[in-house]
DNA sequence: AATCTATATCGTAATATTGCAATATTAAAA
DNA sequence: TTTTAATATTGCAATATTACGATATAGATT
């Protein structure tokens, strides 16, 4: 069909699934990536660290702003992109979870 | 379009990337969620646990497979899956050097 | 007001993903 | 050896994603 079955699923897998796929593109990563090593906010400079036109990094950064992973503010005629901080705390401690479990299990397997 | 143009990304935005997009259907985080809480490998017996027909979670287990996050070694007429701990690992320095930028990142923003 | 700059939206083509019925495969069990 | 059980593969339909040119929008600058 195309179209995932997410009514199946729990409310959290769910939510693990959405960030991971919001994530789940190299470019997406990319944002991400760019937005941490400036170390702050990035106000109209998004599209020329990017290899792609501008209309395909503005639909990127639009999935990661759905997927609560970025914020933007209108800062005159450009727009401030930042991490949503509290998103990734949410995310981080979903992963923490997972890679606890983990270790618990290392060794009972085949 | 329709593909990613990742040969002009850097390899482990592309690997990130990879990992994440795995990840990022609720049935494949159900799937990894059901092998940590039976703790153990899983000989026979994903199937029933999951919402799907069975030839859809064959193919989502060959996309875990292939992002390497799971092993499936043959076991008689079943086939036992387990977690990959060695990909997890790295995924989680991947994930660690995240989150640990984003740390550093705190109140340096708008 | 006209222009520039940054970003968003629309429309659309190419491709990928999701899901499943039907069928194949493979090894154990009868 | 026929049957059964578990899993994979094929083929296909519905839908989603990716990418970008063209165009719109909105605020700053001249």
């Amino acid at each position: 069909m195309g179209a995932s079955k997410t009514e199946n699923f729990t409310q959290k897998q769910n939510e693990i699934a959405a960030l991971m796929k919001a994530l789940g593109h190299p470019a997406r990563v990319a944002i991400i990536d760019y937005l941490l090593t400036v170390d702050t906010c990035i106000c109209g400079d998004i599209v020329n660290e990017l290899p792609l036109a501008q209309p395909t990094v503005s639909q990127h950064l639009k999935e990661l702003k759905n997927a609560g992973l970025i914020k933007g503010n209108v800062e005159g005629n450009a727009i401030c992109y930042c991490i949503d901080e509290e998103t990734f705390a949410k995310f981080q401690n979903f992963l923490s979870e997972v890679f606890g479990k983990i270790k618990i299990q290392k060794n009972n397997c085949c």
